[in-house]
DNA sequence: AAATATAATTAACACTGTTAATATTCCTAA
DNA sequence: TTAGGAATATTAACAGTGTTAATTATATTT
């Protein structure tokens, strides 16, 4: 049965053309911009047939959202060799900064927007989204590991990892939403100087350290 | 020329019954769901006649974003009658959290959605939206007075705030996105209880308190 | 009363996600 | 080899969206 095996791998070829099309674009010109009609035109077929492989637009946008986590999972593994726990948590923070600017769309649609958390609620009920719990999970064990060598002990790990993952959080999102400039444009006297977002994350750095 | 006045008037008690109309299919159904041609059915007009009172629907929705931070101006003005300025910056960060658990659109308005913000950029270069600079403002000022009185003393006022900033819109954005509800459902043995928002929170107070 | 300015409307454009009905292709069994 | 049936793809259509141009109705001024 070799040719049922070759028609398999055909449709999952195709299931991937669609997702590699709409990642182009999406990168492109963002989530709303990423039409079906567009997407089909470029893998030249029509836009029904993408409902032959998609549920539909949320399904496609949350399969992107697993890339993207599965991306920002990568960079993080990497920091697994940095031992010392405080310099790994640091670094933890750079490496998130650096994605959200690097990968402002895939930033938006991982944490930002509502559509793929609500695909998830809908139709992952159980086991799925792995990833995204793997990274939150990284955190918890580096907060760990720094309240072992002396850091955070007075602190609740769960409260502590959520501080910090909302302050990373909150940054990235000011920074790509466009407040944190327009408030460094309007509020020159008290937004000298630039980088305002590697500023704030010292600023939190050196909140950190004391806590030791 | 009283005609004059009285025509000027019901002009702009109609640009206001738009307003309304359009806050009205906001706060019910949320940003998307509220149409221009939604909006004209509810004010019994025809659809184009709106866009003789608004430029177009991002102009509608800047309108409410201003809306929004009146609201949310209000609330923190009563703070100022607390005197102590540790306190004060407590129960701003109390008052901001409830603002969004209590008016999650206008929230998503005013701080998660690019549009209101792009339209200032594009049609208010200048002076307009004081409304938005002045809550940072007050935020500057119960920092700087926190200083005065022996906190924060090593940190740079704006990156304080901005810190501040961050992590309270973070908290709130992870919130209203699900993101929090999420993680407490998936990761159980981790979120053991619940009201993870306030328990975050308290961490950082705890963490605030530190910083005398 | 006629001319003009203002206000509101209809019709239309160019899109969007999505579904039902139809056509085409391909593999299997007689 | 050919007929049947399943899988795949397409066309047509629905119900929307924001927005603009052209047209009509209303009110004001000359």
């Amino acid at each position: 049965m070799g040719i049922k095996e070759r028609k398999e791998k055909h449709k999952e070829d195709l299931r991937q053309r669609i997702l590699d099309a709409a990642k182009e674009l999406f990168l492109k010109d963002g989530y709303d911009a990423t039409s079906i009609r567009k997407i089909a035109e470029k893998i030249e077929f029509s836009p029904t047939t993408i409902y032959l492989y998609y549920k539909d637009k949320a399904d496609i946008m949350y399969a992107l959202h697993q890339e993207g986590f599965i991306l920002l999972g990568t960079q993080f593994a990497v920091l697994q060799h940095v031992h010392e726990p405080f310099e790994r948590l640091k670094a933890m923070g750079r490496v998130y900064m650096s994605f959200a600017l690097n990968n402002p769309d895939f930033y938006e649609l991982m944490f930002i927007m509502k559509e793929p958390i609500e695909f998830v609620k809908a139709h992952c009920h159980g086991e799925e989204w792995e990833e995204g719990e793997q990274a939150f999970g990284a955190l918890i064990m580096t907060v760990n590991h720094c309240k072992e060598v002396g850091y955070f002990t007075k602190f609740d790990t769960t409260a502590f990892a959520l501080n910090i993952w909302s302050l990373m959080h909150g940054l990235c999102a000011l920074k790509l939403q466009g407040h944190l400039d327009h408030m460094a444009s309007t509020k020159t006297e008290i937004f000298a100087g630039d980088d305002w977002m590697e500023k704030t994350f010292s600023s939190f750095v050196q909140m950190l350290e004391g806590l030791k």
